[in-house]
DNA sequence: GCTTTTCCTAACCAATTGGTTAACTGGCGT
DNA sequence: ACGCCAGTTAACCAATTGGTTAGGAAAAGC
């Protein structure tokens, strides 16, 4: 089976000792903060001596900028885009909805991005200086058009995006005091859900329409 | 002058040591995170030796704890309570307030407790699950009395609590990420104010109260 | 089969860090 | 004048941690 072969090819092993790593490694900086992970910790979480993560990593710094790196890939994708055609009322809904699902997937990556944020966002500076503040621009100038067409209520198109930003990545960020406040392990099915027409009824009815 | 030595009578200069190293170490925590804050950073930024940092608070730990429980101290003081008699639009409105307006005038308070649900309230578990519980159970039903009478909308009242959480302490916990997306130095005067507006605004709307 | 490249790992090392010790200073009460 | 005690500090130490090295085991390539 020339086939398998070729599945099993120069790297493949490399591929999976360094997802293996990576997610380790997300866990632990989460859980201890870039300084308190140790790459023992790390390489105890992957199951792997600690030289072999060096031999695949070089450095503690090295990754933690791969860790930060994937987790803003994921982020970029799993959030899409605003799109104009579909008017203010749709786009908001959607954008509510994936952020939501967001937070609710993949935790980790909004934590390691709050936590960067906190301390000063000293790993990617340039990252929020550029791509961040055109795309903040962008949808606040989109949102800014609907309001002059009276498509929207006139509220401040900026801290809109904050504010959807802060309720959405708050099931993420503060997942402990949430479960704890609930009285529960962990979220549910349900709460997805839940979460996504409550914000959405708020948030639509705070721009006027709902 | 028995009145100037009462002021400067012993203690004094302990409690003034101690100020200034708390002081340091929130800043010190904040940026770097508990394990990535150093003895000697601590006391560098105190301008004290490190001996001596050692000698008021024997452990790094507890200098740790001592900073939380000045924060959450703090934190509770500068919120108050809602008043049931009000009505729930002046409630909300002044709940909003509140929480804005420490998180503009203490945003290190924010941080470092946000740091520490991020990674798992492993410091103050016991706080969370008894005193804030308790404190959201309480004023959901208080919520939900005026829903039932008429005087809101129906909404979850637990998710409301999130929601106002959310919104405000973010302008804390991301105001780096917050000013480089407005592209400025810091926060300015009408900030506040601007955000006060604009939250109220939006979730007085969402509740039907505008 | 052999060679070459990738992968794995024990042993080691230098630097940092939390914390201790023990000695010194200075002011306050009597 | 003297003793006492809070405050100060240099020197030191054990433990941890990031990172290296060097040599062996497996695969891949031929």
């Amino acid at each position: 089976m020339t086939e398998n072969n070729k599945v099993k090819k120069t790297g493949n092993i490399r591929a999976k000792s360094q997802v293996k790593i990576l997610t380790a490694a997300t866990t632990e900086f989460v859980l201890q903060g870039y300084k308190g992970a140790t790459v023992q910790s790390i390489a105890d979480r992957a199951n792997l001596p600690k030289a072999n993560i060096l031999y695949y990593f070089k450095n503690k710094e090295n990754i933690y900028h791969a860790v930060l790196e994937h987790t803003l890939e994921m982020w970029d994708e799993g959030i899409g885009d605003i799109d104009p055609s579909e008017g203010p009322k749709a786009a908001i809904e959607k954008f509510i909805e994936a952020k939501v699902r967001m937070s609710f997937n993949h935790p980790e990556a909004s934590k390691i991005y709050a936590m960067e944020i906190i301390q000063g966002a000293q790993h990617l500076k340039e990252f929020a200086r550029t791509y961040q503040r055109q795309w903040v621009r962008e949808k606040a100038k989109l949102f800014q058009q609907w309001i002059d067409n009276g498509e929207m209520a006139d509220v401040d198109p900026v801290h809109l995006i904050f504010l959807i930003w802060s309720s959405t990545q708050h099931y993420a960020d503060f997942e402990t005091q949430i479960l704890t406040i609930m009285n529960r392990a962990e979220y549910e099915e349900d709460d997805v859900e839940q979460v996504i027409a409550f914000l959405s009824q708020m948030i639509l009815r705070g721009c006027g329409l709902a």
